[in-house]
RNA sequence: GUGGCCAUAGUUUAAUGGUAGAACAGCGGAUUGUGGCUCCGCUAGUCUGGGUUCAAUUCCCAGUGGCUACCCCA
């Protein structure tokens, strides 16, 4: 039998290395008992939230074909050009690890005619992408967002919607961030924008204070410009042409009403004027959480989003608006309110403790019997002292302990211990389950 | 991708060119079946590969990884 194994496992790995074993892999995190309960802290949270404004659970898969990004995301953007994981399939075509979660979703409304659902679409998403950057504080390669996404409202109350929502969100969190909104214009009056702004850049007293980087920019995302920290452009930044000033009548009025809208409810903002988003199929109103950061130059961005209202129809399907917004995992935990996850946390029930063959052989029975009348129950079978037992017990914060000896088997008793208060009581065996589900009951 | 800092038990760290010390955690024990406090014991470590040297965990180089500031982004 291991002679066959052996060989099965000599096909998998044919030169088997015999050093230490394959270290993780960069950028890469694993997440570790105990670290659990704060995401699903957040994902319950965000699902419940979430839920109740209408937006419904969806998922799309890791693995699309790499063109839905190439053309989606921009073939100029970094995510793209630098950042993607791709590769060959060996049916030709190649493909990514999803670099970003709205163009799979955008995908899958146009390849599942989600426009003949109920208009406007609300979706919640969660997932892992990937992205191949440098690591960082809260930045990994494989990193976990959580996407809400509303199609088919071109009017500012779905980009209010979402705010409003995520400003819930960070409510329930614990968590005090900054939302930064801007206009970003549309297809009609950005490129006048870009036009003024690239001719004040290139005048040649302005071009020569330019920093490398900003050289870089006025070629590639000019808009970016308008946000470097380095001081010459910082100034430079000050003199240039304003976006605002440029918008046309319609983006003006959408964002004045977006911006009433919120006033309205009490939702606090702050007017960023060089709020840019990298990705190249926003309009419109985008908007970013930032936690702003004692170390950095720039503060560090939750989440971001904004309104992409001709993704749809550039990708084939027919023209819908839509508007999106993310938010980083790993970058929420780093904020998130400890309090909070560990009220959320309820304590389990029961521990049950054996001494001896014979008890140990009605635990398991027992176990059984509660774990099925929908307790939370622990155990440690494996261990032997009562003491080392006890101990375990007070670890997992239970409420109660049962002790189970072999004077209580012959008794057909049971001992029951509150952990809080260290007071005892002697129990039928019979009668353990209602007694405990009678108690827990009264506690809750 | 660019720059800076760093690399010792699971974690936080100490020390030395000559057999690595602690704290916390883990496990066990302090008269036989009682947790949280205390005390004691045990387990466990110099990232990898080269070089210098009689001798390297220590010095040098490279790699890898981590942190961090940029770029970019969640």
């Amino acid at each position: 039998m291991t002679k066959k194994h052996d060989k099965l496992v000599d096909l998998v790995t044919p030169s088997r290395p015999t050093g230490p074993i394959a270290h993780r892999v960069k950028g890469m995190k694993d997440i570790q008992p105990g670290a659990y309960p704060a995401w699903e802290f957040l994902l319950q949270s965000a699902g419940r939230l979430a839920r109740l404004r209408g937006f419904e659970r969806i998922d799309t898969p890791v693995l699309e074909s790499y063109s839905l990004y190439e053309r989606s995301s921009g073939r100029t953007s970094d995510i793209v050009t630098k950042e993607m994981y791709s590769f060959l399939d060996k049916s030709g075509e190649r493909l990514a690890l999803r670099p970003e979660a709205t163009p799979g979703i955008v995908r899958a409304y146009i390849e599942h005619g989600w426009f003949n659902l109920p208009q406007p679409v609300k979706t919640l998403w969660y997932g892992p992408l990937f992205r191949r950057d440098k690591p960082q504080l809260g930045r990994y390669r494989q990193h976990y967002q959580l996407n809400f996404d509303i199609f088919g409202e071109p009017g500012p109350l779905a980009e209010v919607e979402l705010i409003f929502l995520i400003h819930e969100l960070l409510n329930d969190w614990g968590i005090e961030a900054q939302i930064d909104i801007n206009s970003l214009g549309c297809v009609d009056c950005r490129p006048n924008y870009i036009n003024e702004l690239v001719k004040y850049y290139k005048e040649k007293k302005h071009r020569e204070q330019l920093c490398p980087d900003c050289r870089k920019r006025l070629i590639k995302n000019p808009l970016r410009l308008l946000d470097c920290k380095e001081p010459a452009c910082e100034a430079l930044a000050q003199g240039a042409p304003q976006l605002i000033d440029f918008l046309c009548e319609p983006c003006k009025q959408h964002l004045v009403k977006v911006l009433e809208f919120l006033d309205n409810l009490g939702i606090q903002y702050n007017l960023n004027s060089q709020l840019v988003r990298g990705l190249d199929y926003y309009n419109r109103t985008v908007f970013e959480v930032v936690m702003p950061s004692e170390s950095a130059q720039r503060p560090l961005a939750l989440g971001g989003g904004g309104r992409y209202d001709q993704l749809i129809e550039s990708l084939g399907g027919r023209p819908t608006p839509a508007c999106g917004f993310a938010l980083g995992m790993e970058r929420l935990l780093l904020y998130l309110d400890p309090h909070k996850v560990e009220v959320s946390q309820t304590r389990p029930d029961v521990f049950l403790a054996q001494l001896g063959d014979g008890p140990r052989l009605k635990s398991l029975q027992l176990f059984e019997e509660l774990r099925q009348a929908g307790l939370t129950v622990h155990q440690a079978f494996t261990k032997n002292s009562l003491k080392s037992q006890l101990a375990l017990a007070n670890q997992l914060k239970v409420k109660y302990a049962l002790i189970i000896g072999q004077k209580e088997l012959l008794d057909g008793t049971i001992l029951l211990r509150d952990m809080e208060s260290g007071s005892q009581e002697v129990l039928d065996l019979k009668r353990v389950k209602s007694i405990m589900l009678k108690r827990l009951a009264k506690t809750k």
